[in-house]
DNA sequence: GCTGTTACGGTACTCGGTACCATACCAAGG
DNA sequence: CCTTGGTATGGTACCGAGTACCGTAACAGC
């Protein structure tokens, strides 16, 4: 017999599914599971929680993955953690396509949902603060980093949740979508003796644009930046 | 004689700062703006949205903006709309940080927060996914734009909230970390006729990437990106 | 057999939110 | 002056989520 919990959640799914959110009471869940109503509190924290069950443990993943990880390997780990929350979605299957059937239509499980998207980016934030350091912008990069990461995985997620993509190519593009997070906050400043970064977009030619490029590089300010070029 | 709905908000706050806001019911906030209960579900649509007086007419103010603009002046409607928020709390003062208080302190609110913050998101992907295209990856990239913007915009203003930075202070390094924003997601894609961006980061010197960027630049794939340089 | 722990069910209550009805006020028009 | 209709308001009744508390059955170890 499964556990309580289980019988819960299922009810839960198909209930929801078949009357809608809103027209089903937690004593309907409750009843269908066999349980009392206390019982269905006591497992979950609100009528809302039950659609979200595994979320507390995935939170629990992500941090677990991320704390193994350096700022060496920072990158890696932010892949990994995210592809672990998209590979538990993709093991769900239909009971993922549901879930976002219903907080699609049901504004109160969207909004519950942002605030488990929240707290997946306070968790990455946090890490990334303490790998990029507390110098200044740090804290805006890593927030703004820790978005993008948890933005571009849902955004990845949800072409598949709409079924516009197989879990194969949802993988891929994944990992496409990551890599493109990465790039975009790859650490800007270089290390001595590399060359610096360097950003055109113009109408002039190259060989136009030649001498100033090279004074860019040999300068010892690796952090000028475009408009400096332009005169 | 001020409005029921004014004198509601003022309630409210009052109220809220006073005994918390779990320990203060409807029924109170209404007593108090003297009032029936009836007028502050008629005003407001739950007890929440008491704290959040003009969200809604800002989300509209927003939508208002980035609507007179055209993807050629994206990046100033941009700016300009976030500015048109964050002006708004800085005009509100007290109240402001009064709720940021509140929104820490207590769950459902901040989740409430949350949920107006997706709505601008939402407002400005729309927008950004109209002026930038329906090329491949624009999506996520008119996704990960927007959301940069209202959690760069959020993280200036918090620092104002928490009283870190003085409301001048707040202006400039919200125009920094907006233009730093517009930086990361500038267009890569130069249109017809212009030398294509170029993004490097090498131990190599100039000289020894120079064959490899003149063909980058000749080359009619404009999307052509660093790695294909390297070989 | 006794006892402490754990899981569960039932009851009663608070309070947010909705539906509905009644009323007071006010403006337009006859 | 009276009527009519719209608008803002208050009151009452109700639903259902969430909490507090109590009682009890199952089950472990001793």
């Amino acid at each position: 017999m499964p556990t309580s919990r289980d019988r819960l959640i299922d009810a839960a799914f198909a209930l929801f599914a078949e009357h809608g959110f809103d027209a089903t009471t937690v004593d309907d869940v409750s009843a269908r599971a066999g349980v009392g109503r206390t019982t269905f509190f006591r497992t979950f924290r609100s009528k809302e929680d039950v659609i979200f069950p595994d979320h507390d443990a995935m939170l629990a993943a992500v941090g677990d993955r991320l704390r193994t990880a350096t700022s060496a390997t920072a990158a890696i780990a932010v892949t990994e953690a995210a592809r672990l929350v998209l590979e538990h979605y993709l093991a769900e299957g239909a009971r993922a396509q549901q879930r976002y059937r219903l907080t699609r239509s049901v504004p109160a499980l969207r909004n519950r949902e942002t605030a488990s998207l929240q707290q997946y980016q306070r968790t990455f934030r946090a890490f990334l603060q303490d790998w990029m350091g507390s110098t200044a912008g740090a804290e805006l990069r890593a927030e703004l980093m820790a978005n993008a990461v948890v933005t571009a995985h849902n955004h990845v997620l949800r072409r598949w949740l709409r079924e516009n993509i197989s879990a194969a190519e949802a993988e891929k593009e994944f990992a496409a979508a990551m890599s493109h997070v990465l790039r975009i906050f790859a650490d800007p400043a270089p290390n001595d003796g590399e060359t610096a970064v360097v950003v055109l977009r113009t109408t002039r030619s190259l060989d136009d644009l030649l001498p100033a490029l090279r004074e860019l590089v040999d300068s010892p300010d690796t952090t000028t930046d475009l408009r400096k070029a332009r005169s």
